[in-house]
DNA sequence: AATGGCGCCTGAACGC
DNA sequence: TGCGTTCAGGCGCCAT
C-alpha cells in the first residue's frame, strides 16, 4: 500500500532516469480513478523536468511543446492509490523486447510514458491510482487535489506547537486524524499504527486531548517511522516495488501492524486489532495509553 | 463545519 | 473443484 515512504522511494527511483528526457508517446489502458484530462498526443515532444512529491502525489513537470510559449507547459499528477507501482525500463535495458524498448502492456498496466531515455509504466491492479494532466501544480485540477493536504512531515515549519495546535482542533480518534492527513500528511494505515506505538499513544485517544509533550513525541515518531521506512525501501506487503523492481523491507520491522495476537516486542502483551472508521488498527494495550 | 460513511476496484484468502 | 463472501485500503465525495 503506497504511503509516503513508498511514494518517495518511487520518486527517487524514477527522477534521475526521467529528468531531461523528451516524451515520444503515451499510452492509456483501462480507466483509472480520474481521466487523464487531455489527449495522449498533448504530451508528445515535451521536456521532462524533475519529479516532485507532495504528500502521496507525484508531479512530473513537462515543458511546453516545441515551438510553443512557456505557458504551454504543464505536468502529470500521479497517485498510486492502493495498489499502484511504477516501473522504469530504460533504453537499451535487458528488458527491451523485439517489439521495442518494452514488453506490451499487461492486464494491469494502465499508463505508459515513452521517452527518449526509457519508458515509465504504471501498474495498478485495483485502479485507485490516477494520472492527471494539469497546466501547473497551482492550477486545477492539481491545485484542487492538493489544496486540502496538511503539512509535509519534514517541513521545518511544522514544529511541535503547530502540530499540537492541529491536533487540538480535532475531536476524532488520533488514529483517524493521522490517516486523514489534516495534521501531517504521509502516514497511511501501516505507519499511523507504527507511529502511535512508537509514541506510546492509544489509537482511540481523541486528538484534542493529547498534551503538548505527547504531541511532540508523536510528531517525532511519525518522522522517525517514515524516515526508517524510506531508508529500507518502504513496505512490501504483497507487491510494492520501486521502479527498478526493488522490494521494501519495512514489513520486517513492524511492531504492531499485522501482528494481532502476537506478543508485543516490548512487553510481551498480545497485540490487539480493532476497527476504526472501517480500517484495521493494531496496537499494544500495555505500551499505548490514552 | 466537522465528521462519519460510502464507493471505487481486484486478487487473495477463506468457508462450505 | 468451484463458487460465493469477506477483506485489504487512499481518499474524494456526500449526507448529516
Amino acid at each position: 500500500m503506497p504511503e509516503l515512504p513508498e511514494v518517495e522511494v518511487t520518486r527517487l527511483s524514477i527522477a534521475p532516469s526521467l529528468r531531461g528526457s523528451i516524451v515520444l508517446q503515451a499510452h492509456l489502458g483501462k480507466p483509472l480513478r480520474w481521466p487523464l484530462g487531455c489527449r495522449t498526443g498533448h504530451l508528445v515532444g515535451r521536456h521532462v523536468g524533475d519529479t516532485q512529491r507532495r504528500g502521496k502525489y507525484l508531479w512530473i513537470p513537462l515543458g511546453p511543446r516545441p515551438g510553443r510559449a512557456a505557458d504551454d507547459a504543464g505536468g502529470l499528477l500521479l497517485h498510486l492509490g492502493m495498489s499502484g507501482s511504477l516501473q522504469w525500463v530504460g533504453v537499451g535495458s535487458s528488458q527491451a523486447g523485439p517489439a521495442g524498448p518494452l514488453d506490451p502492456p499487461g492486464k494491469h498496466d494502465h499508463f505508459d510514458l515513452v521517452t527518449t531515455q526509457g519508458t515509465l509504466r504504471l501498474h495498478d491492479p485495483r485502479r485507485f491510482g490516477a494520472v492527471v494532466w494539469s497546466d501547473a501544480l497551482t492550477s486545477d485540477p492539481a491545485a484542487k487535489l492538493l489544496q486540502r493536504l496538511g503539512p509535509e512531515p519534514f517541513d521545518p515549519a511544522l514544529d511541535d506547537a503547530a502540530f499540537h495546535a492541529r491536533l487540538r482542533a480535532r475531536r476524532s480518534a488520533i488514529k483517524q486524524v493521522l490517516l486523514s492527513g489534516d495534521a501531517v500528511v504521509g502516514a497511511g494505515n501501516i505507519y499511523a499504527c507504527e507511529a502511535l506505538f512508537a509514541a506510546g499513544i492509544d489509537p482511540r485517544t481523541p486528538a484534542c486531548r493529547i498534551s503538548r509533550a505527547r504531541a511532540a513525541r508523536l510528531l517525532a515518531a511519525v518522522r522517525h517511522t517514515l524516515s526508517r521506512a524510506m531508508a529500507v525501501g518502504g513496505t512490501t506487503l504483497r507487491d510494492f516495488r520501486d521502479a527498478h523492481g526493488m522490494s521494501g523491507e519495512f514489513q520486517n520491522e513492524a511492531q504492531v501492524y499485522g501482528r494481532e495476537a502476537l506478543p508485543c516486542h516490548h512487553c510481551g502483551t498480545p497485540i490487539r486489532r480493532l476497527v476504526q472508521a472501517q480500517r484495521a488498527t493494531y496496537y499494544c494495550p500495555m505500551c499505548q495509553k490514552r
